[in-house]
DNA sequence: TATTGTTATACTCTATAACTATA
DNA sequence: TATAGTTATAGAGTATAACAATA
């Protein structure tokens, strides 16, 4: 099924360039290789990736909003509403009260979920060593710190060619 | 960076490490960047990005079955068949008979589609460029190499387990 | 009137199976 | 029987609008 090598060449072959020196090709890549890594890390979280992405940032710093959440994620406030139902039925986050505007709730771990972040994280550092596998150490740090580099410089050049609410505020 | 030097608060902040420490969140923020840029760099070509991937891909070497295509981009043939009916209506591409066997299909591009092909691989480049901007031309460099390679690696790597799309537990 | 969260609806994309025509 | 391509259908995921409660 492989290697067509005898193909008649009444036609000059066009001999253009290929997808590997597509950046965008090598990004797709990449980050399909680790979407097909990444459920069985996150296995028992709902919303598989995007549930641990809101495990993590509701557990990096002070109590936050579902709309700050779905912010900082880059998703709709709608998804985040259905994806921490599935979260709070699974046990794995609690819907608590802003103490002063009644139409806040916050998102908080429950033991539950911290286990299922501590988990699911150290699973995820496998994967991302296997990744990474063939990198020496220096290469895997430059990577990462090259694709940190990138994202914020390219969010910030997007954020300003679009019309939305750019605007950053927590509870 | 974090501040954790404050512990005079009522509950203790969690403080865990935010989402700039995982790797798979930097790869889904510049992957989500540039499927927010190219798609205007690709105006015009059925299928967005998908629908440039093939260009390239029945331009760079000998001509191509469907097949051979989809499985190339990593896409069903199925998807390939509404793919490549849009690129033939848009008169980007065409069907060939292949000279021996007649179930096969040969896609080859038209005048416009290599006019197409070089107006978005001119666009594309802008749009890395724009993405890449922050990075010295060394680093940008680098960037793509380690993204080639740890996409050769980790395709390599996942190809040696494919147990199916489902779990391992067959119902 | 604006904002947070929720619900309902429609649309897009993809996966799966079944069908044809060839080999 | 197996393969290349096509067609049809169902499901997941997402976007949009409308709604209720509160500021």
């Amino acid at each position: 099924m492989a290697a067509p090598g005898d193909a008649s060449r009444s036609e000059p072959a066009p001999a253009g360039p290929g997808l590997e020196a597509e950046l965008g090709w090598s990004l797709h890549r990449v980050s399909t290789a680790f979407r097909q890594l990444a459920p069985e890390a996150v296995a028992g979280v709902p919303g598989g990736a995007r549930g641990y992405q809101v495990l993590v940032a509701a557990h990096a710093g002070p109590p936050a909003s579902q709309l700050a959440l779905a912010q900082q994620l880059g998703i709709d406030r709608t998804a985040m509403t259905y994806l921490v139902d599935e979260m709070e039925t699974a046990g794995l986050v609690a819907r608590r009260p802003h103490p002063t505007d009644r139409r806040v709730r916050h998102v908080v771990l429950t033991d539950a979920g911290l286990e299922a972040l501590d988990a699911s994280r150290r699973a995820l550092r496998s994967v991302e060593a296997r990744m990474l596998g063939d990198l020496a150490p220096a290469e895997a740090a430059q990577l990462r710190s090259l694709l940190v580099r990138v994202a914020r410089s390219t969010e910030a050049a997007v954020s300003c060619e679009t019309p939305g609410p750019a605007g950053r505020d927590g509870s």
